[in-house]
DNA sequence: GTTGCGATGTATCGGGCCGATACATCGGGG
DNA sequence: CCCCGATGTATCGGCCCGATACATCGCAAC
């Protein structure tokens, strides 16, 4: 998972690691916290020898340098590596569906075609459909066999569900209809958007004022 | 995490392990779908080396057994895995607050006294409240930098923190009321709480009709 | 009746990700 | 001048996951 969140991020623009944990904290803000450097650089290592990103000294021209040995590395996307992320992005295994796989690929929504984004709004809101269900079975039939403290745990859990099926239903909507997000701003990144990137938004309804 | 999980439902009732996944999915709906097997059973190994719980062959009389070779094996917690149990659901370090450690101690609250829960409870909404924070940061101040599918899902998550600070200041102030969570029913476990037990509750307000 | 299938049940292996830790440079304030 | 916080790269032990293998039980279909 991480590994399509790096390969995205470096699509943007070549990035040395403290840098990529930064935006990929900000990006992915909502997933993950910060992703651990105990994860960050055997990942970038692992991407390298599979030969999706290539590692460059540091331009002295453009950044300020650290003066002299062990110099910060920029990491920079290769051919191989556009094509990976690409396959990557479409691709939907099981993992695709969880918590993290959603969030990573939905961060990376504006980079695919509307048919896969539709694939994987409708995958994942079968997956919380399954929770959902799961909650409300548990809630039902054992509402003697647990404790209040857990009875409300799942109560909490069970409304978060339907609150998320409701969200992705809305997105659903919206794409089929041929519309982004329902965002007041612009779209960031016009850059090299592969496939038909979504239209301006006309913001449907208003819910947050 | 798990540990304490594990050492949790084997103070209700000893068990062997598909049972104890199975368990875990129910109580633990909310926070892991189930537990893996590649998890459960090196944990299992651990405690008992650790000397928290034991393992006894399965008794023939009340299970109908596996009449053979590699019979299930159940394990029983032990004096020591009791005082372990409570040690690790009473301290708090800082992964007690993130989702999956938040969720396991709160699931276990009927075992705890008020001061605990409180001091959890807060220090959960600290984290929310930080986490609220930074996305709060990232929409106001990033609103161009990012696109709209990534400020969406930052939205969402902010949505999400919010209605969980709402969530954790309720029962907040239900514990230093002295009530349990808003609960129809009866508590169940009513064997052996250690310490205070939440009284019943008098179901303060209705908001799920 | 036997055959096959789904639920029950125990166990290992490779790999991803985490927190803790170590080490080094840089700019600025006391 | 010296220390401290931000920047920066890197490793290690450990938790947890998915995939896989293997074995038994009850039952239904053929």
């Amino acid at each position: 998972m991480l590994e399509l969140a790096i390969l995205g991020l470096l699509q943007e623009t070549p990035m040395h690691g403290y840098e990529l944990r930064k935006e990929l904290a900000t990006k992915l803000g909502t997933i993950r916290a910060a992703i651990s450097y105990g994860t960050l650089y055997p990942t970038l290592k692992r991407l390298q020898t599979a030969g999706w990103i290539t590692e460059s000294a540091s331009d002295p021209s453009i950044i300020p340098p650290m003066t002299s040995k062990r110099g910060r590395v920029v990491y920079k996307i290769t051919a191989e590596g556009k094509e990976r992320f690409a396959d990557l992005l479409a691709q939907a295994g099981p993992e695709t569906y969880d918590d993290a796989g959603f969030g990573v690929h939905f961060a990376f929504f504006s980079r695919t075609d509307r048919a896969t984004r539709l694939r994987i709004l409708e995958g994942r809101r079968r997956r919380i459909e399954e929770r959902r269900e799961g909650l409300r079975e548990v809630l039902s039939r054992a509402g003697e066999r647990l404790d209040a403290y857990t009875l409300e745990l799942q109560r909490h859990g069970l409304d978060a569900c339907e609150r998320e099926v409701r969200w992705l239903e809305e997105l659903i909507t919206n794409e089929r209809s041929g519309r982004a997000p329902a965002t007041p701003g612009t779209l960031g990144f016009p850059d090299d958007l592969s496939g038909d990137a979504p239209p301006e938004s006309p913001r449907p309804h208003e819910d947050r004022p």
